[in-house]
DNA sequence: GCCAACGTTGGC
DNA sequence: GCCAACGTTGGC
């Protein structure tokens, strides 16, 4: 199994609208590097961490699970849609997404803060400069550290 | 709101 | 294939 952090703003769509829906399809991701991570090492059974950016604070606030395979990004054929990419077709999909389920909330935000003073993070790829990807995996040990700390 | 870092685009 | 210009991300 693998273990992963996805982020999201949570203007846009957060852990209580994660909450409300139970299950989402994590469409809208337009990055080769997070779409290629989805399609070739996503695996159903796969436990996510969810991630607010551009938050006060920013943090870890939920765990999610992956319920399906990959598949097409619908929204890209959808010219109505703000993730309209008129190089995919349905003939020729460039964007996949899967589908999340919601498993818990935290029982408090682990903030960015926070993580960047635990010596056993300082390898993720969140906490590193620059870092923009929306999906990046993580490993077990990074995992249980965060739930960890949540539950402190 | 600022801006550094990074990805993408397109001219050449 | 290089690289400047541009757009986006996201912490602060």
């Amino acid at each position: 199994m693998n273990y992963w952090l996805v982020k999201t703003e949570p203007n846009t769509f957060s852990i209580d609208d994660m909450e409300k829906n139970r299950i989402e399809a994590w469409d809208g991701v337009r990055n080769y590097q997070a779409r290629n991570f989805m399609r070739d090492q996503m695996r159903i059974g796969d436990m996510v961490l969810f991630y607010h950016s551009n938050s006060k604070p920013s943090g870890v606030v939920g765990v999610c699970k992956v319920t399906s395979e990959a598949k097409p990004d619908h929204t890209a054929f959808d010219p109505e849609s703000m993730y309209f990419d008129p190089k995919s077709s349905p003939e020729n999909p460039r964007w996949i997404l899967v589908e999340l389920k919601f498993v818990k909330r935290l029982p408090r935000l682990v903030s960015l803060a926070e993580m960047r003073e635990v010596p056993e993070l300082a390898t993720m790829n969140l906490l590193r400069k620059g870092n923009r990807l929306s999906i990046m995996p993580i490993n077990k040990e990074e995992f249980s550290i965060i739930l960890s700390l949540a539950n402190n």
